[in-house]
DNA sequence: GTCTATAAGGGGATAGAC
DNA sequence: GTCTATCCCCTTATAGAC
């Protein structure tokens, strides 16, 4: 059981980091049984069907999302919180510069399907993260708060896949920048 | 030659839908062949490789870009000319809600293999939508025209994403007008 | 130039031994 | 619970007739 459990977790990891880098589709199961050190023959036993491999990487995003998210909700002002937020992001500029976002990419990838429903599971993790910036900025007391969130999330989006096309981190530092500025001038 | 090049052009244009809508990776040479009406075997008298068919789909999307760039430039003010941008890619909000930017969403595929070149490739078709936008922000004496560029470009881009990963074409109408605002509200 | 048949390889999934 | 061997299908690409 708890073997059990702990190859399971490796499993998940490992086809969060390898889809991020190489696609859902290029992604076959040997690479991520390779990956997390596990025989391919035995990936079955805990997934299966590669689809829920792919849903259990969408499932990690969440949790990073959600431990993320946590650690903000440290800091006491809600502005702070979403600069925190937007200084994580320019913190992984050199990832997202060489595989974009892992949620973005995997919905954008997702979203060309027409079965399986694994589009709205990603569609699910994007939103969670747009839930809680328009928290935040609802906290601020801004108007139009869900607005607010959209053009965040979507400036994110945006420079991470333009970092990502052009192989240059130092998009993501310049945007980053100018969300910052605008956040800060934002006012009630 | 008439006929093989019409044909070549079917070819261009059914790789440059198909694989909008399903993604390079699960589009197969049948999949283009049938879409253009061309039996299977004969698509590789046109195309070596599939790498061939998906550039030239990248080709046929800079040809698009081109076109619509030499509409915009018949207007005189370039500021017109970025709104009339914006309102074209709000035009096309029911495409992009269900599949995204063609080149974007190319982009963030090709960029994910570590061969072939492809991925440079459609860094290159970005490159140069960014490019027009940034002559644009020039002519109209705005200091930074290719950070302002960026901030464009990625806003379609994200808005694109969200749009497409919750299945809504108001956010790009929403995040259109916003745009379109922000655009006249600048100034020399 | 056009098309059919097929080779060659890879990947998802299963059977069943241990 | 674990792992090996293997089936079967799908896809790219080519050979070669017309």
């Amino acid at each position: 059981m708890k073997s059990a459990s702990a190859k399971r977790r490796r499993l998940m990891a490992a086809a969060a980091e390898v889809v991020h880098r190489q696609g859902a589709e290029r992604t076959t199961i040997a690479d991520i049984a390779r990956a997390a050190d596990v025989p391919v023959g035995n990936v079955y036993y805990y997934f299966k069907t590669k689809d829920e491999l792919v849903a259990a990487a969408l499932d990690e995003h969440a949790r990073h999302l959600g431990e993320l998210t946590a650690r903000l909700e440290r800091l006491p002002d809600p502005r702070e919180r979403l600069k925190g937020l937007v200084e994580a992001w320019v913190g992984q500029r050199d990832v997202a510069a060489r595989w974009g976002c892992p949620t973005g990419t995997l919905a954008a990838e997702l979203d060309k399907r027409d079965e399986g429903g694994l589009d709205a599971e990603a569609g699910r993790v994007i939103r969670l993260l747009l839930d809680w910036v328009e928290g935040q900025f609802r906290e601020l007391g801004l108007p139009g708060p869900d607005g607010l969130a959209l053009t965040l999330v979507g400036a994110y989006q945006g420079m991470s896949l333009l970092a990502n096309a052009l192989r240059d981190p130092g998009i993501m530092t310049r945007e980053g920048a100018r969300l910052l500025a605008w956040l800060d001038s934002l006012e009630a």
